[in-house]
RNA sequence: GGUCCCAUCGUCUAGUGGCCUAGGACGUCGGCCUCUCACGCCGAAAACACGGGUUCGACUCCCGUUGGGAUCACCA
């Protein structure tokens, strides 16, 4: 690859950082990181009626918890528009660009009407030849796009794209008021920052040849380009909200870890033979474009479900303990603040790992841990606290009490002996004795949960389900 | 409608002319393990959109059809 690879995310902020904008984001990312080159974030703020700064703060919220760090930026383009000027004014002088007159009216109804008879939607060229400015009014700057000929866009992922001159309209780069758009700037800034490689969603690939023009006619070199495919939703339409969590951030609240979305948009569109979960260096490792497929993709709730498992059993204890605090919080199983003992923690999430797909159900899961009362299910209290199970239960309460040493290998043998005295199997033991713990029928192995209950709680529990009997 | 892009199991994908009796993963179904639930393991059903070429040979190359998507703003 060629040296000093330059590549930038330019979202617009006009909204937080969703599902398609994280995976440019991402793709961009892992070829920089992949080539030792540069990532420079940019934000597209010309839209001055609908960008926000809280919008800007969110999207980089978003990159942050992903752990996709830039090297240079945010640039806002809000900052740089006497740059633009300069360049418009540069096409204006060599008769690139001209000013154009025509209302916002004329032109939407020339657009209807040449909807309505099946032609093209291009704008007709009239303030061309125009000499003469129109007084009193404020006009727009177009570029003159060339008519003849054709525009080659050679692209990483879609390959050799034609398209011919004449489908190509006269683009505005200045609007009335004097700001630039989108395609000026975006070629200005990329030329400016000397980006290398265009990375971003296929949605703008018929606006390519145009830049391509505008390159040509400001005198640089076009960069490469990589357009992806689009995320689809399970209707193969777009991704959008009717779908489900768009936002990045609502994946970090529904207690997903932020390598598991990574992991699961890279694998959208992207492929490593049959390879599924992927440490951050092997992305950055194996990430080439030559492996990004053509076609859109549907995004798979479910499937990054199970990824974000898969990452959840592979956490350390510790990590996972400190990661889950939050969600104890918001759960108000902890209260905001509250020392934790971490040490303690972090063994009673060692054995909700297997079981939980997301922090969210580790948080809820946790509670019959902490809390000192326990709210009993229904149909568990009444199939498995009656009085069959009360002898047992005391049994075992009396065995703990009396119990030397409080260990997990301990507390097994008390039950085994107990089912084996009483002669009964040992879920006819161990099934009353999780209600009595935990409220419900399902939890971890009944051993460790009393281990990590403690043999007071465990007691004290034990009592309370005897007497509800 | 014009232009552009795309097309392998329900979904994500492997496949770059013979290795394909089309592989893996999620999901689904069945089984094993087992104190419950998970995890794990084993197994099953499930796809090359269609039609023409090219070739000794096409999932792979070309053309067309069909289907899907994107775009056509003084948004980006």
């Amino acid at each position: 690859m060629s040296e000093n690879i330059r590549v930038r995310f330019a979202p617009s902020p006009t909204g937080y950082l969703h599902i398609g904008g994280a995976r440019t984001a991402l793709f961009n990312w892992l070829f920089a990181r992949h080539n030792k080159g540069t990532f420079v974030l940019r934000i597209e703020d010309t839209d001055r009626e609908r960008s926000t700064d809280e919008y800007i703060e969110a999207i980089i919220e978003g990159m942050k918890w992903l752990g996709l760090d830039w090297d240079e930026g945010p640039v806002r383009q809000t900052d740089r528009f006497d740059v633009y000027k300069k360049y418009v004014g540069k096409l204006l002088e060599e008769g690139k660009a001209y000013y154009c007159y025509c209302s916002p009216e004329e032109l939407e109804a020339n657009r209807k009407e040449a909807m309505k008879q099946g032609r093209s939607l291009k704008y007709s060229g009239k303030c061309r030849g125009l000499k003469e400015p129109v007084p009193g009014i404020e006009p727009v700057v177009r570029f003159r796009m060339p008519q003849q000929g054709s525009t080659y866009v050679d692209d990483m992922v879609k390959g050799h794209v034609v398209f011919e001159n004449e489908q190509l309209d006269d683009l505005i780069i200045q609007r009335s008021d004097g700001t630039p758009t989108y395609n000026l700037t975006v070629v200005v800034d990329d030329v400016d920052m000397a980006i290398t490689h265009v990375v971003r969603g296929d949605d703008h690939l018929n606006n390519t040849p145009r830049q391509v023009q505008l390159y040509e006619a400001l005198g640089y070199e076009t960069p490469k380009f990589a357009h992806l495919p689009m995320i689809l939703g399970s209707d193969k339409a777009r991704l959008s909200k009717r779908h489900g969590a768009t936002s990045v951030m609502a994946y970090y609240e529904m207690g997903y870890l932020p390598q598991a979305l990574v992991n699961y948009l890279v694998r959208l569109g992207w492929s490593y033979g049959d390879q599924e979960v992927f440490s951050m260096e092997e992305l950055v490792q194996y990430f080439s474009f030559e492996n990004v497929g053509k076609a859109a993709a549907v995004f798979n709730p479910e499937k990054l479900l199970w990824l974000n498992q898969q990452y959840i059993i592979q956490s350390p204890n510790e990590t996972l303990a400190e990661q889950v605090i939050p969600f104890l919080e918001k759960e108000q199983v902890i209260q905001a603040g509250q020392q934790q003992d971490m040490k303690w923690l972090a063994k009673a999430v060692g054995t909700l790992r297997e079981r939980s797909k997301t922090l969210v159900e580790m948080a809820q899961s946790l509670r019959y841990y902490i809390d000192e009362d326990i709210e009993y299910e229904e149909k568990a209290k009444n199939k498995f606290l009656k009085e069959e199970s009360r002898e047992l239960l005391v049994e075992l309460k009396e065995g703990l009490e009396s119990m030397s040493e409080f260990t997990e290998q301990e507390i097994e043998n008390l039950f085994r002996s107990i089912a084996e005295r009483k002669e009964v199997k040992l879920g006819k033991l161990a099934q009353p004795a999780r209600v009595a713990l935990t409220g419900g029928t399902q939890s971890p192995g009944i051993f460790e949960v009393l281990d990590v209950m403690g043999r007071e709680k465990t007691i004290r529990r034990l009592e309370r389900a005897i007497d509800s009997i």
